[in-house]
This record gives structure tokens, sequence and C-alpha cells, in this order.
RNA sequence: GGGGGAGUGUCCCGAGCGGCAAAGGGGGCGGACUGUAAAUCCGCUGGCUAUGCCUUCGCAGGUUCGAGUCCUGCCUCCCCCA
């Protein structure tokens, strides 16, 4: 990467921090930032009910925006291109989803950025559009005579992601074919709605994004800028934002602030400095600090990690609670009461639990079966005494504080509580 | 339209002479070692009221004591010819 000085808080940051991938024009996006009247943009797909920790990045980059008072930051739901399945980085067809399912995924991600940016019409406050306000309301012959005929398939078709698909023989179907245009199209209409001259996104967006500002050149827009984040990996090599259990999501209901602040403790040490820039907005001297912790001491740096990210994702509150229940379950080996818990119907409870079947309510294990195998391995604990027989009840006997602890290796723990 | 090939354990890839709950990977989970890390090593990786029973190899039939495996039809995908 050249070296560019920034001159505006919002670059400055964003390259400091390793945010930035590729960038179109620096020292033009650095101009408008310095002055603060940098309208850009991030599209967000609807295709989950939750955005993941994948795309945080670009939600960082939203509030780095607004943050820095660099300009107004406008996420775009995708409610319009959702329908229509974007082919980038992926190997096969989407399937097609429901507009029922889409309307109600973006209903449900639009929680999500309330936490992240502020709201309003001032100008550096965001605004959240959909695209299906402009994109289901366009007709078909006004389109291509519009914007269609500002489009090169030779070079549509040299598009990477095009490309792949079309080198491996992968079904690629019209409509997918046509995601690139619906997206170039937006990056137009966002610049006529509220002069939007910046498009963000992970660094496969980078063509679809360098085709909107050329269709902006085409149709008249003024200079458009791109700017891009690196795809994050973790140290090993996995993609960020799965685990087992599945993806990280950052809404609540679909994730608990214990799991989400537990993701973050369980960082990779190789890649705690690196997250702590991307995904905390902790002073750099002090992320130097932390990330220089050696051996054991960099649990200290991955609790602050999983806090800040926790607190800004769920609120202060919740992050100190998980961090108090993790210090209570893990450093001191108790009970603490705000562990994910369960209810049996005390009369149930009372004619005796098999230990098997209250592994399985309790959702550690899938199934009896699993639960056996894992008895045999040595996973499954009772209030950390490791169950041995597998035809054991739980009783009055095992209640601490009127609850069991039941934990699946040493990580997963749930309480199971009478009521 | 004609010819050829493929679809396997509900995460993925992939072997499979008529005796198959089905080889081997990857991924995942558990255990050991550690620091709630990484790397490494070991075990497990259809379901159940469980020495048994039930459901699995694209779909539907058929042959057989017995079918992932053989036969027929159908669906989907790929390649070659038109």
């Amino acid at each position: 990467m050249t070296v560019f000085a920034p001159k505006s808080d919002f670059l400055r940051v964003l390259t400091e921090r390793g945010y930035i991938h590729q960038c179109s024009d620096f020292a033009g996006v650095d101009e408008l930032a310095r002055t603060g009247s940098l309208v850009a943009y991030i599209g967000f797909d609807c295709t989950a009910a939750s955005l993941h920790v994948g795309s945080l990045i670009q939600i960082m980059l939203l509030r780095w925006l607004q943050k820095t008072g660099a300009g107004k930051p406008v996420p775009l739901m995708g409610g319009g291109t959702t329908r229509v399945g974007d082919p980038s980085g992926k190997d096969e067809s989407r399937k097609i989803l429901s507009i029922a399912d889409i309307e109600a995924n973006k209903q449900s991600i639009k929680g999500v950025f309330s936490n992240f940016l502020s709201f309003g019409e001032g100008k550096s406050e965001a605004v959240m559009p959909d695209n299906a306000e402009w994109l289901t309301a366009l007709n078909y012959i006004d389109f291509l005579r519009d914007v269609g005929r500002h489009f090169s398939v030779n070079r549509m078709l040299s598009m990477d992601s095009v490309k792949m698909r079309l080198e491996r023989d992968q079904e690629l179907s019209f409509i997918e074919f046509n995601y690139m245009c619906l997206q170039a199209y937006d990056f137009v209409e966002l610049n006529k709605r509220y002069g939007c001259v910046l498009q963000m996104g992970g660094s496969d967006q980078w063509g679809n994004i360098v085709t909107g500002i050329d269709l902006g050149r085409r149709m008249g827009t003024g200079q458009l800028y791109a700017l891009t984040s690196p795809l994050l990996t973790t140290a090993s090599g996995a993609k960020m934002g799965k685990t087992a259990a599945g993806a990280v999501w950052l809404n609540a209901d679909m994730l608990s602030a214990w799991d989400y602040w537990q993701y973050w403790r369980n960082t990779e040490d190789a890649d705690v400095g690196r997250f702590l820039k991307l995904f905390t907005e902790l002073p750099l001297d002090e992320i130097r600090r932390l990330e220089a912790l050696q051996g054991a001491e960099i649990n200290d740096a991955k609790k602050i990690l999983a806090n800040e990210a926790t607190a800004m994702a769920h609120g202060r509150a919740a992050a100190d609670q998980a961090m108090e229940t993790a210090r209570k379950t893990f450093e001191e080996g108790g009970v603490s009461t705000d562990l994910p818990t369960i209810e049996i119907p005390r009369a149930e409870f009372n004619a005796g639990v098999g230990v098997l079947t209250a592994f399985v309510r309790a959702g550690l294990v899938a199934s009896t079966g699993e639960a056996r195998r894992q008895v045999k391995s040595g996973g499954l604990r009772v209030n950390d005494a490791s169950v041995s027989d597998e035809r054991a009840t739980l009783g009055e006997r095992d209640l601490r504080d009127g609850a069991a602890k039941l934990s699946l290796g040493k990580k997963r723990h749930v309480l199971v509580r009478p009521v």
C-alpha cells in the first residue's frame, strides 16, 4: 500500500486501525472527510434475521465515519437486491427468499444499527433507506434504456464474481447476473437522494462498487469513490463469525450477550491486537500495551476485548454482567445464577429426570445418543462432577441454590432449575 | 433432439465384487497438555423407551432370503454431437 498521510481524522483512524484494503482515491475521500461532507453508504443483505460478526467491520466503518465527524453514514438495507441474490464470492446460487421473509429479516436487522449509530436528519446523523424503495418501482424497459445501456456485457463477463462461476461451470442465473447492475444503480440513486459519494464494503465488493462509480460517471453523478475493508479471517485461517453453534449473530435474541462475550473471550492470541483495533474504540497506545502482554497475561487483553465488543453491541451493563458471570464460572469454578438457564416443572424433576435427557433439554447435546457418547469421553459434568453413569437421574441433592449446573466440556454451562 | 457420465451418512468432499449403519478425509465435538489461546496427540461424529428396534445412499416401482450395489420409469446436474 502506498504511503498516504491522511489529513482527516476519518482516514487516519481507518488507516491506523487496519480497516482499509483498497480505496479508489485516498486524497479525494480525505478532502471530503476533512470538511465533514462525506456521505457514505454500505449495503447490507437481508438474507438472515440478523447480521453477524462478519459484518461488524462494515458497521464500524460507518460508526467511525460518524464519530470522527467526517459526514453522514448511510446503512442501506438490501430489501430489493436480496430478492435477486449477490453471486459475489459464492460458489452456488443462493436460494431465493420470499418477500415476507426478507421484510421480516430487514425489520430484525434494523435494530442492530441503533446500537452503533445515531439516526436523524442532521448533517452527520445516519439514515437507513431500503433499496426496495426504488428498485421495486423500476420499469423494465425504462431501466434498460436509461441504465442498462451503460453496461457492457463484455466487461461484466470479465468480472471475478462472474468469471469464477463460468470457469467452474457453475450455474449463474440471469437474475444473479443482474445483481451488479442493481447495486451500481443503488449508488447512483443514493447520490441523487442523499448526495452519497462513497460506497464502502468488504474487499469482495470492489468490482460491484467500481461498476457503480462507472455508472455514476455515465449518468452524471460527478465523481464517486470506493473504499473496501479486508476480508477477515482468524490467525489460523477460519472465517470470522462462524462457530460450532452457528454464526455469531449481533441480535441479542439470536445470540445472547453471554455467548457473544464468550466468542470474543476465546479469540486466538495472535488475533488480539488486530481485533482490538478493529472492534473496539480503545486508544491505540492502550491497545499496543495490551497486545504486548505475554503468556497467560494476554487473557486480560481478551477480557477487555470481549467487554468492549459486547458493550458496543449489547450495552455496557450486559457486558459487565457477562464478565462477572465468566469470573464466577471460570475463575472461581462456582455457579453464577446468570448462566443460561432452563426450567423443568417441579413434579417432573421430583419424579427423576435422567441425566442424558437433562443435557438434551439444556440444549448442550443434540440427542441422548450424543449425550451417551459424551459420557464415554468424559465430556459431561453435573456441578463439576464428571458423569460416569448414564442412567443416573437428577434429584434434590444436585441442587445448589435451587439449580443444578450442567456442563459440556469446559466452556459450556447451563443451569437446570425446577419450578 | 442424439450419445456419454454423475447424484452416497441432512456440514462438506468422497470410496463402495448383492450381506451395509456403509471405507477414507475435511470440518465439528469431547479428552490430554495449557492460559477459557494456538500447535500437537487420543477418542467420538444416524435416532430410540437400547445386547434389541427404527430410519438412511436423487425419486418411485421391480427382481432377490437379502439392494447403496441388479432391472424399469422419472427428476436434477455435467460433457460431447445436432
